[in-house]
RNA sequence: GGGGCUGUAGCUCAGCUUGGUUAGAGUGCCGCACUGUCACUGCGGAGGUCGCGGGUUCGAGCCCCGUCAGCCCCGCCA
């Protein structure tokens, strides 16, 4: 139903099929061309561009006239006859290059003072700085790159909701004023005019909701969710963003992975991408022990190798000691990176110190052998064993492996670049299991929950629990795309006894258990389901399938790295009166 | 909270290394000419708090200190 009363056509969605036919338009000025007597507007919405040719076989002078005037990113209704280009002036490369309107009525609608930022730019021209888009973001927003990027973020969402619909799942919303939760991000406050002195918060999260939801019988709900985090900002972070959540009853966690392998294959297509399913499984000890790190790029194939069994009696007296207290000899051998430069070496030796992994350790492989600093290092005995094809680079760190694995991490991203190893695949999805249910605070000692206190543990681990509880492992997945992680779910724990004990090792005091999370045990001990979810950063996702470099270019009004938004100036001082209703008073004194 | 980069005409940038006459270019804007352009073309013109404040100096766009804004990263983001 693009026509309406003021037009019958989009600019962009006419052809030579429509030659000969009389239309309306309405559109902004791209482009003026006036050859004096001649004129040529380019005119554009959201479809694309046409050309107006104003001529005074057709045209009368008025109408010259206010066409010669109008300025660009002015709105104009056009009335016309489309045309076919003469032939020497035809353009196939684009379907409407093919066509023309031949203009007879004109009506500027919105006259348009100068844009200070462009909205055409000429080829190879820069974007205007990103301070500037986003205080001119209307302008911004009219670029035909945005409008594709939020033309395929509506797309997204509504392929979300339908493969979840057909699945069963129902879209309840969750309360946007909720109750802050003490742990975990920073929450955006809400005071309350009615209640002196209490706060409502922004939901970090639907989580708890959309467990009540299961426990009330809803089986199967999903929410494109909005979500706020009042943390510091990053390129792929925004403090308010949009979820795909979700969550089931009477589901295993293969249930659920099987549940949004289907959405993100069914959003991948919506990009023309077709991607293989099942995806690989993982499991967290073995990433990092291959990649270093809990989200793998798995389009390239390279992988970390332990050679702490290699090192012998002509390895150096350093390796000899970190092994001795408990550290590895782990490595990269990159096919090929014996080519690399000195120069390059040491930009991956100064990667491998910025990571706090000491020396980095590196040796070429010739005809003869394996040559380098690293031959010392290693002993020549031990790399002999190694054995390896000329060409090969080995590069490696010793220590910890909880520095090491960081460390090791960076080398390969920065081995894959150096050496432009081929990808194997364009899109490597992977899950990563078995995550540890715990991490120990280096510090204090003290054992947080690696995800959210309400992730249920492995089953075959809960006899540690009390023992050692270091040890064991949840019930907790990620979905991972070539190195970004999509989002992260959990089948929960449901024993309200299970519950209290894991927010007592949490160290959570039991009249705090009470206050914070009474609604949440009180729902799981009236008759709760088996259930398990999952939450996909929507933002990211549209990101990446838009080859976007920031969160910001799919989102329509962000905040900028500093949580403002220049376009419409938040956040702002408010009048002492709105302070005073809120019983809120600002201090100036910190 | 910490580190880095950037800030000069409406926009994109040069000028800063080595302080010195009137701060330039492209584009956009304004005016004139132009009947097949599509980055129209040609001629002419206007347009500057060099982010802001302080300091050094005979003299600061340039050096120093502070500050603001944007971006990137670390911390943070259960």
């Amino acid at each position: 139903m693009t026509a309406t009363s003021l037009r019958t056509h989009r600019c962009g969605a006419l052809s030579r099929s429509d030659a000969g036919q009389t239309v309306r338009l309405g559109g902004w000025v791209h482009r003026r061309r006036d050859l004096g007597g001649l004129i040529f507007i380019d005119m554009r919405d959201r479809d694309g561009l046409v050309q107006l040719s104003f001529d005074p076989r057709w045209t009368s002078l008025e109408v010259m006239r206010r066409a010669a005037g109008v300025g660009v990113e002015s709105v104009v209704l056009v009335e016309g006859e489309v045309a076919l280009r003469p032939e020497s002036a035809r353009d196939t490369s684009m379907s409407t290059r093919e066509i023309e309107v031949h203009v007879t009525g004109f009506t500027v609608a919105g006259p348009a003072d100068t844009p200070p930022i462009p909205v055409a730019r000429k080829e190879n021209e820069a974007l205007p700085a990103e301070e500037l888009r986003l205080r001119h973001r209307v302008l911004d927003l009219r670029r035909p790159e945005l409008q594709a990027n939020l033309v395929l973020r509506h797309r997204l969402l509504q392929r979300a909701r339908q493969t979840l619909t057909d699945l069963e799942f129902l879209e309840i919303e969750t309360p946007i004023l909720t109750k802050p939760t003490p742990e975990g991000a920073r929450d955006y406050l809400v005071p309350s005019r009615i209640h002196r002195g209490e706060f409502y918060a922004l939901p970090q999260s639907p989580q708890i909701y959309k467990q009540l939801l299961m426990v009330a019988g809803y089986d199967r709900y999903f929410q494109l969710a909005r979500c706020f985090r009042d943390e510091d900002l990053r390129a792929d972070r925004q403090p308010e963003f949009t979820q795909i959540d979700l969550e089931a009853s009477f589901v295993s966690a293969e249930d659920v992975q099987l549940v949004v392998e289907r959405v993100l294959v069914d959003l991948w297509h919506v990009a023309d991408v077709r991607v293989p399913h099942p995806f690989p499984r993982l499991a967290f000890q073995e990433a990092m022990e291959k990649y270093g790190i809990d989200k793998p790029d798995l389009r390239y194939d390279l992988e970390i190798r332990d050679l702490t069994p290699l090192v012998g009696a002509d390895s150096a007296p350093f390796v000899h000691e970190e092994v001795a207290t408990g550290g590895r000899l782990r490595g990269i051998v990159t096919p090929g990176g014996a080519a690399l430069t000195r120069k390059a070496l040491d930009g991956l030796a100064a990667l491998a110190r910025d990571a706090r992994a000491g020396g980095l350790i590196w040796a070429r492989r010739t005809a003869e052998g394996w040559e380098g600093q690293g031959v010392k290092a290693v002993g020549a005995t031990s790399l002999d064993a190694l054995g390896g094809q000329a060409g090969d680079l080995l590069v490696a760190v010793v220590g910890a492996d909880a520095v090491t694995s960081p460390a090791l991490h960076l080398l390969r991203g920065e081995l894959i670049r150096l050496a432009a190893l081929p990808q194997r695949r364009a899109h490597a999805f992977c899950w990563i299991v078995d995550f540890p249910l715990f991490e120990q605070d280096p510090a204090s000692g003290d054992y947080l929950p690696a995800h959210h206190p309400f992730t249920a543990p492995h089953p075959d681990d809960i006899g540690r629990l009390a023992s050692d509880p270091g040890s064991c492992r949840a019930l907790h997945y990620d979905a991972v795309y070539n190195g970004n992680e999509l989002g992260s779910g959990s089948i929960r724990i449901t024993d309200p006894e299970t519950q209290r004990h894991i927010f007592g090792l949490l160290g959570i005091p039991d009249r705090d258990i009470r206050r914070r999370f009474g609604f949440l045990l009180d729902g799981l001990a009236a008759g709760a389901p088996p259930h398990g979810g999952f939450a996909l950063g929507f933002d990211r996702i549209a990101m990446l399938l838009a080859g976007a470099p920031s969160l910001r270019d799919v989102i329509a009004f962000p905040k900028t790295t500093a949580a403002r938004a220049l376009f419409e100036g938040a956040p702002t001082p408010v009048n002492p009166a709105d302070l005073t209703a809120l019983h809120l008073a600002v201090r100036s004194d910190d």
